[in-house]
Order: C-alpha cells, then sequence, then structure tokens
DNA sequence: CGCTAAATGTAGAGCGCTCTACTACGTGAC
DNA sequence: GTCACGTAGTAGAGCGCTCTACATTTAGCG
C-alpha cells in the first residue's frame, strides 16, 4: 500500500480511501492511485483490513451436508443477499460428522464473521448458544426459539396437511406415512400428517423410516404385506420415496395406479423425468433469503430474536392420481 | 491476548507460544495459561494471526456450481486431507454464473489462503493463470497442462471406451452419443467414445446435447426418429440419461429390453432404486484427496508440476441389457 | 474581498498477533 | 569455580491496513 501510495504521489491513508471506494476522493486522485494499484498488481490485504477495522464483511454458512441439494439452494439464497449487500460469503461443512460440525463451526467463529448462518446442524442447543453468544447468528430448519438467534423454517406440519388435502381430494381414505424418527423436521411432518388425518376422520396409519432409501423401501415391504395396504404412501422426504417406488417397481405394483406416492423436498431427482414424483416443495432458496437478510438486520443492530415459518407449496407430477376403483 | 497474559502472569509471547502448541513451554506453564484463557472465554484472533505470521493455514475451494453432487465429493475429499494435516478449508461457490466465479475466487484470492484448489470451473486460461501466479493452485478437470499449477483429471476417454467395451460385449452395434459440446470434459468423452467404435469397426454416432435433462431429451426424440434407432444410448452424465429414459418411457420404448442407457459420474440419481442406472463412477472423492494432496506438496516447495490422469470405472445396474434379437 | 463551510487530503496511533533476538537460569564437564 | 550449552521465558518491532483528528484547499456568498 505505502508503494501505491508513493508510486501515485498521495498518502497511503488516501489509497485506503479509493480502495474503499469512498465518497471523499477526487475524481483525479482515483484515478491516479487505481492506475498506480493495477500497475503494480496490489490487492489489498484482507487479513489487515479487517484486523484493523474490527468487521469482516463476510457471512459464514455452515452446512451440516452438502451432500444434500437442500443445503446448497440455502447457499445459495444467502449468497444472493450477501451480494446484494456487497458482502462475501464463507462457506464450511461437518460432512455429516458430529465432529465436522464442530471443527466447521470452530472455522467459522475463529473468522470472526459478521454474521453466521447455520444450516439445519445437529448440534446440541449448547453448542447454538455457543455460537449465538459470538455474534449474530440465524438458524435454519431449528425449532427451538432461543431469544438469542433468529431462527427460520419450513412450515413442516402444514406440508403435511397439504399432502393429506391432495391426496383425499383423490379419494384416497387409507394413507400411510413413513417416517424419519427424530431427525431434523421429521416430527413435525409426522405430527402434522397425523392430524391432518384425524381431522378428516381417518386413521394415521405410522412406519418408521428414516431419510434415505433403504429404510423406506423396508418400510415399504412391510406396508405392502398389510392384508388391507394403503392406496397412497407419503414419504419422509424424496430419497425415501424413491425407495418406496423402488420396491412397488420390483413387485409389480403400478404408480400411481395402484398405488400413489408422495415425496418431500421436491429436491432435483423429484423432477427428474425419470421419476416426476409428486412432492411438497420447500421454498429452499428462500429461506436461505430470509435467514441472510434477518442476519444483517441484526448485524446492523436490531435486538430481540425473530422466528419465522415459511409455507411450502405442493407440487403434483406423475406419482399420485385417483384411487383405484 | 494481554488479559490472558496478565491473568496467568506470564508475557504475551507465551501465550501466543501456548495458543500455537509450542514444545518451548513448561507443562506448568502451558496449564496456568489454558486454564486463564478458558477462564476469560479467550479465542485467538485468526486475521491479527495470520497478519503477523503471514500465513494463513487453509485451502480455499472454488467449486462451480455446488448443486452437483461432483463437486460435494470433490470439496469432502480435500476436506479429509486437509484435516488431516491441520489445515482449514473454506468454501466458495460461482453458483453456476460466470460473474459469480469470478467473484468466488476474488474472495479466494484476497484471503491468500495458502493454496487454491478450482474445481471445473469454466474460466478462461487467463484466470487459471492469474489464480496460479498468486499462489500454489490445483486445478480439477481441467485438460490443459500448465506448467504453472497441478491438475488432476478423470480419465474420460478410458471411461467412454469402458461404456463401449460393455455395450458391445452385450452384442449392440448400434450406439448413440449424445454429448455436451465443449462444457469441461465433454469434449474427451465424445472423442473416446469416437475412437472406441472406430477401434471396433463401428459408425460412431453422435448427437449434440448438454449436461441436463431437456437437451438429451430432445436428442433422444431425433435419435427415435431415425430409421434405424440405435440400440443404446450413451448420455453426456446421468442428469442427461435421465433425460433421455424420460423420453423413452413416454413413447413406450422399454429400458432396457429395447434400448439400453448409460449414464456418466455416477451421481446420487443414478443409485437411486427408481432409475438404477448404469454409468461411469468417477472417483470423485480421489481426485479430491490427489488434488489436496499436490497442493500441499506445492505448499511445501515443489517447483514443477504434476499432472495426474485418475481411471474412472463402470458401475452395471439395470438399463443396459443384451442387445434385443 | 473576507469569512464560512464543504470538499479533499494527511499524520500517526492503533488492531491483536508472531517472530527475532536476547536474557536468565540451571546443569554438568573440566 | 568457570565456562559452554540447553531450556524457559521476555521485549519489542513489525505485519498491512483503518480510523480519528486535524490541515489544507476550494467554493459560495453577502
Amino acid at each position: 500500500m505505502d508503494d501505491v501510495a508513493e508510486h501515485a504521489g498521495v498518502s497511503r491513508a488516501l489509497v485506503s480511501l479509493v480502495m474503499r471506494d469512498s465518497p471523499r476522493v477526487s475524481d483525479h486522485s482515483r484515478k491516479k492511485v487505481l492506475a498506480s494499484a493495477a500497475e503494480l498488481g496490489y490487492r489489498p490485504n484482507v487479513w489487515a483490513r479487517n484486523l484493523a477495522s474490527g468487521q469482516t464483511n463476510t457471512i459464514g454458512v455452515m452446512l451440516n451436508d452438502l451432500h444434500n441439494p437442500f443445503f446448497s439452494e440455502l447457499a445459495h439464497g444467502v449468497a444472493d443477499v450477501a451480494t446484494e449487500n456487497g458482502m462475501e460469503v464463507l462457506l464450511t461443512s461437518g460432512w455429516q460428522r458430529d465432529a465436522g460440525e464442530q471443527a466447521a463451526i470452530d472455522t467459522l467463529l475463529n473468522l470472526r464473521a459478521d454474521g453466521i448462518v447455520i444450516g439445519a446442524a445437529r448440534f446440541a442447543s449448547e453448542v447454538f448458544d455457543e455460537v449465538a453468544a459470538q455474534g449474530p447468528t440465524a438458524a435454519v430448519s431449528y425449532f427451538a426459539r432461543p431469544d438469542s438467534m433468529d431462527t427460520v423454517s419450513n412450515d413442516e406440519s402444514y406440508g403435511a396437511e397439504l399432502v393429506v388435502a391432495h391426496l383425499t381430494q383423490l379419494g384416497h381414505t387409507r394413507i400411510a406415512h413413513i417416517d424419519a424418527g427424530n431427525a431434523p423436521g421429521a416430527p413435525e411432518r409426522r405430527d402434522g400428517f397425523a392430524r391432518a388425518m384425524v381431522d378428516r376422520g381417518l386413521a394415521p396409519i405410522v412406519f418408521s423410516g428414516d431419510f434415505n432409501e433403504e429404510a423406506a423401501y423396508d418400510a415399504t415391504v412391510d406396508i405392502m404385506a398389510l392384508k388391507e395396504p394403503p392406496t397412497a404412501i407419503f414419504a419422509a422426504n424424496d430419497l425415501a420415496a424413491s425407495g418406496v417406488i423402488a420396491h412397488l417397481r420390483n413387485v409389480g405394483v403400478r404408480v400411481p395406479e395402484d398405488v400413489s406416492v408422495v415425496g418431500y423436498d421436491d429436491t432435483v431427482l423429484a423432477g427428474l423425468g425419470a421419476i416426476s414424483l409428486t412432492t411438497v416443495a420447500q421454498p429452499m432458496k428462500l429461506l436461505g433469503y430470509r435467514a441472510a437478510e434477518l442476519l444483517i438486520e441484526r448485524i446492523n443492530g436490531r435486538d430481540e430474536a425473530k422466528h419465522e415459518l415459511i409455507r411450502p407449496n405442493l407440487v403434483v407430477r406423475s406419482t399420485t392420481g385417483p384411487v383405484p376403483t
């Protein structure tokens, strides 16, 4: 920076102002400085800048599992808002391991990002608190309602309600749900399903599964072995739905002529022409948007925590149809 | 840090040594310092540390498109090696936009990461050069062989050879390839296909497409309209294969009884029970491993560039079968 | 023409750490 | 008893920037 200043014949402070796009610089000096900087290949040192200014102009995003398209969309949403606000985004991932999550969040904490977005982590609540204690924090798909941070979540039970409404409209009354235990979001989906069924005077049939194909495949085996198998299956997520379809195909049950199948999340795979799954679309990018927006409000000084619930919508494709006669 | 030093009754320099796990500290002082640090909730400031030390202990990873599972695996591989070597990993993504890629790489460059891994970017080669000029760089799936950086790539044409070998063994002779223009890796796949066919005295049928479903769907329409349609279709990647299958299903052509379909990449969707696609498995995580290892060698002083080609393998699932009689 | 206020520009003290050079203190060999 | 040496710890000068407070120039106006 000193070199640039000398080369341009101005003070170091002026160079600093130019590099930060300050309006307090005349066009003439600005051009001179910019030219010198370009000539010398000068690139401001972020470490020094952040150290001196005490802020990083960066939003850190911690993602539990980068392999899940859900998280990519989320990060994308955050990135869009950050860009609009002239901030950088840095991602870390826990790679599905608890220790990895801890390391990832530590990296972000050590960087002292201005704000941190936690995407569906499996942390104990104390870890959330610890992060929030260090600075502005927003959690996505975290169903506690802490005062220390903002949260943005999908309205899971409303999604389940949409599914039941769609299926009953098609005439289905025997509907089974394959759940995902206590994984984040799963209890809400299960409860929403049960409530929606009960509201309509129907018996909620629930089989236990997980957010993957295998567990759903196995559950489907059990389901189809019932004396009166259901005419529709609502899986915990799209991956699970794929497991359901795989088993049904294997045993020659047609989808949707014999059994309708619904997923959840509207991940890439649901949209594939080869699958074309009816599913609940979580507005993932929107979740990212809102998380980033709330975070920036916090960075700018808002005090009380906000908790938002965002409503998903149903995407009807080719795996649901009228109940067989 | 001063507070910790005072609280522990030692000098700031000693605290620094303790925080860096230096062996030059007695057990007694170490414990005292650690206790004070914990009590005061002290967390070293990375910015200051990096500024003073001139290193960041960080590997930056630039990913073109986080939505593609290929990249997640790649990053995962890099992360594993980094962790082993006590380094941090920071990700940025270009979100499939050119401007985004540039911003993402700038973020990393500004951070002055010790090394940078570029994952299948669409940069012009000058941008690669610019990055490499700033410090150790490794590019994944970059098929130029620059002296300035290491590269690790999948042996695309070998993969295509595997596909042709598999199909001809099943008796197929009319095989069509849907390519992906000049997208990274696509020309190598196309050329490999053509060579493999010609080597067997077969005519290479190539239709132009892209790395997505729609283009492949459209190409399949054209392919099936041929007077003598091929009995096997080799798509540019898994997503494209899904488009192929979608069209075949729509027009009542059975897979694999009537037409065999092969994908490329072995992404999540290929393994789905509902699709079960025969495909070429790129050892993505391994690519990440090697990229990180080469990078660390460079950081530690190796001078000449290394270029590695890693061989993929074929995963046979349910979309390929014997040629119809 | 002189005064005020805005517009530009500058000096220099940090930001929180690392790193080099140095001190202090045994320890043991001669 | 002295000297060399290894060990444990310290002082203080930066690292490359930002920021506050101040200096200088220019424009505006009665």
